[in-house]
DNA sequence: TAAGATTGAGTTGTCAATCTTA
DNA sequence: TAAGATTGACAACTCAATCTTA
């Protein structure tokens, strides 16, 4: 089926007959994330942006990540990076520390507060994710999967 | 909790197993669409979102669409879609047409000027989304892969 | 009363410029 | 000179309130 013709349900697919996946992809992004950030914001007053912060620096070992790393993992600016730290700091669920052995460096640190607010928060993304992806995603696939979007916007 | 024992490659998996997915699902749409974004800016100086509407425009008939169904569309709340939309009309490439059947209604209108914009402009995100998406999905999986992320963010 | 759409106020992110240390 | 990080100025989106027509 190539002619633009019968577009049915993916319309919208820019005249090509294999955006279809992409649409979808982005609409699917869209839609996910939109309605997590608005049951963590409504359920407990997080973002799903700051959510991730706490994330990521639970997920290293001492708890702490420079703030470059810090952005890049979270495909963010540097100044959105810094922002995002500066509202946690100012809750406390993060701390800043400047780096000893390159003083041009900042750590961005997990407090405990931190970490105990990531722990009661979780379970409400958690079961958002479950339901609105994971649910959606056969088990088996799923490492093929993980592969393929690890390889998605490289070159 | 479980262990953070062996988490390699897949680290921020919130101390769950199956995150991976979801995780690589995150960062691959950022780094793409981030990408995407830089590169029409800096090529036709238009940003991704003012791209959509045109595509999502140009996609239906009669090249119009009401407020309301261009927003869900565009997975936008209602006044993201008003101010889009306005800044696309100051440029000339849409136009705002009030419904005749429903004057409460709006049309968003695709204009010639608009359609000729988009012509132009699409090479750009086409080869992209080429490059950085439709390259490493493998084309036999892209129907399956179109299903599922239809049905994602659905309950 | 409700639905379509817009507006006002506020939030969050970006770029470009800047400061500091390497 | 360049790299890490922050700051100022600004762009784009969201919610809540509002206006208009159903």
């Amino acid at each position: 089926m190539t002619g633009p013709a019968i577009d049915g349900e993916h319309q919208a697919s820019d005249r090509e007959p294999r955006l279809g996946v992409w649409r979808a992809f982005l609409t699917a992004h869209a839609r996910i994330t939109r309605s997590l950030e608005h049951e963590l914001q409504a359920t407990h007053g997080m973002s799903l942006a700051e959510y991730d912060v706490l994330v990521q620096l639970s997920a290293v070992g001492d708890r702490r990540l420079r703030m470059s790393e810090l952005a890049d993992r979270l495909v963010l600016s540097r100044s959105g990076a810094t922002r995002l730290v500066e509202r946690l700091a100012a809750e406390g669920l993060v701390e800043r520390v400047s780096c000893d052995s390159d003083r041009r460096g900042q750590w961005a640190v997990l407090t405990d507060a931190g970490a105990d607010r990531l722990g009661r928060v979780a379970p409400t993304p958690l079961r958002g994710v479950a339901r609105q992806f994971l649910a959606h995603v056969p088990p088996d696939d799923q490492p093929a999967l993980t592969r393929m979007f690890d390889r998605l916007g490289r070159s």
